[in-house]
DNA sequence: GTCATGACGGATC
DNA sequence: GGATCCGCCATGA
């Protein structure tokens, strides 16, 4: 069997599937991909991808932001507090590690 | 087929 | 703990 899709339509998939009030980080899903290292891809993906997706959900592995999230870091925040989502003061996700999703491939 | 890039990650200073 | 540099891999031109 060959390649079903190509490595960003997987990512989609995978971001399509993170339910509310969840978090991944880049590398994890790349790693659920198959190429653990292949964040950066995750990343050039979410700026090209549907804007349908939950881009939003997906964070740095620090819990930090994405930095070019439509409205910066900022807005990136806002858009998790949303969801339930908590924040330190230094922007980062207070409980990141309870809020990430494992994720099902 | 080759070059340069990118919403990162890890290591180092 | 924070900031900086390099490296990784797939995508697009």
């Amino acid at each position: 069997m060959k390649n079903e899709k190509s490595f960003k339509n997987r990512v989609n998939e995978l971001v399509a599937q993170i339910p509310k009030g969840k978090v991944m980080t880049y590398g994890q899903i790349a790693a659920l991909c198959g190429r653990p290292r292949a964040a950066r891809m995750v990343g050039g993906i979410a700026h090209h991808g549907d804007t349908g997706l939950p881009w939003h959900r997906i964070v740095k592995k620090d819990g930090g932001l994405a930095e070019g999230y439509p409205g910066g870091t900022q807005g990136h925040r806002a858009a998790l507090e949303v969801e339930g989502v908590k924040f330190t003061d230094s922007g980062r996700i207070a409980d990141m590690h309870k809020r990430l999703w494992q994720g099902s491939l």
